[in-house]
RNA sequence: GGCGUGGUACCCAAGUGGCUUAAGGGGAAAGUCUGCAAAACUUUUAUUCGACAGUUCGAAUCUGUCCCACGCCUCCA
């Protein structure tokens, strides 16, 4: 029984899709104006170990992620300039080249990160037509209302509004910001169509029965998820930053105009805490992954950071911690091999018994609210396990990596050096010929002489290896 | 000001009434192996869960008060 916790009820639930073993599901994704930061990557890797227990419960999934490229203002309540614009002009750019750019290192870094791609990436910009659609039913079930500047949802229409956020709308601040919510009337209200500025001429912008402009942001995903999962579907997922306005909102609009329920379960993803190197884009100062591969971590290093946290909560991050993790799937993989090259020699000592243990084990962890602390604790047992044969421990660890992803299965061996320099080639003979006469004082001190010049000497059964440190 | 989350070993982090006198990873220490290192393997590393009261046969887990940190409401995943 796969158990998730629901963002409407605040509790574990159990997971029953709509239809049988077909399940939908919906994630927002980037807003392409800009690169993606470890954060913001934090809740793809989340949303991929969903999609990744769904599959491994045997359901069919379809899975769209949206790719945001036009409305979304800087901010969510529709004030301020338009993200994609305003990035195109400060680079000089047209907001498409934009667009792309970031949506191909997107692509890229997920990638990385074997983070599955969804089934369709959708583009907001391929669903103008759509998104008008959504407004004129709303217009025409009388959830409108026009300001000079675009036309807006009447929050005080929709009864629930607020509900999954228990959102405390007397208690929200006023007068924060009143520029703009002069014509609003609730202080909840949000666009849903914007009108292009008079005397600016917008790089994005579309007809509509309302005038020339482009959709408020909630609008997209709203009307990208009717028209490629349908009106009531099963699993929206994102950032917890969304539960109070940007899924409040695709709520009140998507139930407001179809009169049905929207999502059954709606999962978040929590932040990862920068402590003093907070990441707000707007600063510009953020860490992507190409900032940590160039400081020497790979996507996998990371990879496992983000596995040794619950979702739900805060993770902590450092680059202590994450040396930590480092180390943890350096080591991980050096078992791996250890055990693929005891295979051969392995005498199949059954224990079949104890392999099922382990297997209902992991899936219990996995399938109560994806505990892949638990679940990563199951799998270091399991390979320290004095009972299972080398073959059963592989296998075993390589079924857990379907939900853990890191490539187990294409760890390689380290490269050796192949192309050491004269210098400590000779270094290195004349340090054999010291050990062969048994003279160990030379042949240490030697071997200190090679490291000092950036190489380690390992001994090893098989003979000798030459390592450049790290 | 409003709303919310969290404080568990040196670090990251599970556990949320009895199975646990608290998983797992990292780090550190000791041992085996080795001429010595490295690697590998084995072992050790919180009688204690922010503080103080209380509920209970029983609490890290529930309640209250306090202290601290953080998030959102104002760009955020």
């Amino acid at each position: 029984m796969l158990k998730l916790f629901n963002t409407l009820t605040r509790s574990k639930e159990e997971f029953i899709p709509i239809n049988g073993m077909n399940v939908l599901m919906y994630s927002c994704g980037p807003t392409v104006y800009n690169y993606q930061h470890i954060g913001n990557l934090r809740t793809f890797f989340f949303e991929d170990i969903l999609f990744r227990v769904l599959k491994y419960n045997g359901y069919k999934v379809r899975y769209v992620m949206n790719i945001t490229d036009v409305g979304h203002l800087v901010s969510d309540q529709d004030e301020g300039e338009d993200k994609m614009e305003k990035s195109a002009k400060q680079l000089g750019k047209s907001v498409r080249e934009i667009a792309d750019h970031y949506t191909e290192i997107f692509k890229r870094d997920i990638g990385l990160m074997n983070i599955y791609p969804p089934d369709v990436y959708s583009k907001a910009t391929d669903y103008i037509q759509e998104q008008i659609d959504l407004v004129k039913c709303l217009e025409t079930k009388g959830y409108t209302y026009f300001t000079s500047d675009g036309v807006y949802f009447d929050t005080s229409k929709f009864p629930d509004y607020g509900k999954m956020a228990k959102l405390d709308i007397s208690g929200l601040k006023e007068g924060s910001r009143i520029e703009f919510s002069e014509e609003k009337k609730n202080i909840t209200d949000f666009a849903l169509w914007k009108l292009s500025p008079e005397n600016e001429q917008r790089q994005m912008e579309w007809d509509s029965p309302w005038g020339k402009g482009f959709p408020g942001w909630h609008l997209e995903c709203s009307a990208m998820s009717k028209a490629l999962l349908g009106n009531h579907f099963d699993i929206h997922c994102g950032g917890i930053d969304h539960i109070p306005i940007h899924h409040t909102n695709e709520i009140a609009q998507s139930e407001a105009c179809s009169g049905e329920k929207f999502v059954n379960y709606w999962l978040h993803g929590e932040f990862l805490d920068m402590g003093n190197e907070k990441m707000s884009k707007s600063s510009g100062k953020f860490v992507t992954l190409q900032t940590l591969m160039d400081k020497g971590y790979t996507p996998m290093h990371y990879r496992y950071f983000l596995l040794m946290a619950h979702y739900k909560k805060k993770l902590k991050f450092s680059y202590e911690a994450l040396d930590a993790a480092k180390s943890g799937y350096n080591n991980l993989s050096g078992k791996i091999l250890n055990l693929r090259k005891d295979i051969s020699s392995d005498e199949a000592i059954s224990s079949s018994e104890k392999k099922n243990d382990f297997k209902s084990r992991f899936l219990e962890k996995i399938n109560d609210d994806l505990n892949m602390p638990e679940a990563m604790s199951v799998l270091w047992e399991m390979l320290k396990d004095g009972d299972l044969s080398s073959n059963e421990k592989i296998n075993l660890a390589y079924d857990f990596d379907m939900i853990f992803g890191l490539g187990l299965e294409s760890v390689q061996p380290e490269k050796i050096e192949t192309d050491i320099p004269e210098e400590i080639r000779i270094l290195t003979e004349k340090r054999n010929e010291a050990k062969k006469k048994r003279d160990f004082k030379s042949a240490d001190e030697i071997r200190d002489e090679i490291k000092q010049k950036g190489y380690e000497i390992l001994d090893t059964k098989d003979g000798i290896q030459i390592k450049k440190s790290d």
